[in-house]
Order: C-alpha cells, then structure tokens, then sequence
DNA sequence: TATACATTATATGCAATTACATAATGAGTG
DNA sequence: CACTCATTATGTAATTGCATATAATGTATA
C-alpha cells in the first residue's frame, strides 16, 4: 500500500464528503441529469454543481450535453469498486463497528 | 446508502490521509508500539502522536500502557475491512483508473 | 528522594484548504 | 429576448495539516 497511499487517499478524500459519496453511489446505477441529482438529493443547486465539479476534476465522473441538461456517469472503475465495498461493509452485513 | 452517507464519510475523512492510512494498514497486521510506529512510517513524533489521537478519537484505534511504551491496536472492524477491500482494489486486480 | 533519561502526548500558532452561500455568467432553445 | 438548465465567481467562517515548543508519565540509578 506504501506507494499508492497518496493515490489512495486522494480519492477517499475526494469521496470523503456526505453529498459526493451520495453522488457517486447514486451514479453506480447509471447516467443521471444534473436536475435529475439535484431532485435525489435535496440539494441547493450551485453546491451541486460545486461538488460534481470536484469529482470531475477527479476523474471520477464525465459528462454529456444533451441540449440544455448534462448527463453524469462514472469513469472511475475504483470509485465504483469502493462504493461497493463499502456498501457490503456498511449496509449488508451485520455486525456493528 | 443514504442514512449512512454522513456516518461513512466520516470514517473515509479519517482514513482519507497518507499518513493515517498508512498507520491503519500497518495496524492491520497487528499491535505495535508508538516507537515501532514512528520507525515504519518515517515520520517526526509529534505529528504521528496527534494521527494517532485522530484515529483514537474516531474509535478506529485502541491503546495498551506497557511501561513506558504505548501500544496501538485496530478496534474499528469496519475500517480494517475497508482497508482491505482498497488493498483488493488498489494492490491485487491490475486494470487501472 | 532527586535527577536524568526515554517514551509519548499536548499546546500553540499559522499557512493552506474546505465547505458553502449569494450573486453573476454561460449555453441552449423557442 | 426570455426562459431553462447548469456552471463559475467571490467572500468568508470553519477546518486541517503540521511544525516548534512544552508537558506528562514511567523507569533507572545515584
């Protein structure tokens, strides 16, 4: 892990931030609209916007313009592989801590 | 995902950090002392000691007074579980991004 | 006990970064 | 132009990272 620590804990800083890490779990599932993100997430638009510009800057997301709205989806692989580990640590099995 | 966006990116916030990180990884295999710490991670003792409160206070970390010597150990299955799951993510499968 | 030393923790200060709100700007379409 | 969808600019309070200096705790020994 000693060299990749740096690499590695960019991104779980990058995904270290309630509304990102929502972001991207939302996002496993597939392409969303900006407008679509803001409905699942109760979010104020321009920290919306903020926030995905984070991950785009972190490779973790892309988008596509489709007239006036811009669709998201995942390019990082390890993002997505992270998410999903967590969520088999956070929400399937039991036990606590 | 949702109800636990906050509680999990708190424990992400905390092992977002090179230094951090690394003492989770090295936790993982076992006990060790603050000295035997301070060797393995090359880093000036007052700034380890106050990762190491970090982690503490995040209950990721417990210790054990032996002396003169301070022993940390994991506590936090659920970070020991994260830590491997980067492992398998960043240091087994090859594809990269 | 007093002293010296080893080991670890805490205090303090400050530069750098982050989070996020409000306001302004872009870009596309009718 | 007017409207919609989204991004960028700007300011600021709060947090983080980390260095230097100081303290606390335990042991050994004169």
């Amino acid at each position: 892990m000693e060299p990749r620590a740096g690499e590695v804990a960019s991104l779980l800083k990058t995904l270290a931030h309630p509304t990102r890490l929502m972001l991207v779990c939302t996002l496993v599932e597939g392409e969303y609209s900006v407008g679509r993100l803001e409905e699942a997430l109760d979010i104020h638009q321009p920290n919306l916007s903020q926030q995905l510009t984070i991950l785009r800057d972190a490779k973790i997301v892309e988008t596509r313009r489709e007239g006036k709205q811009i669709f998201y989806r995942l390019t990082a692989k390890r993002a997505a592989k992270v998410v999903s580990a967590l969520y088999s640590i956070f929400c399937s099995d039991g036990e606590p801590s």
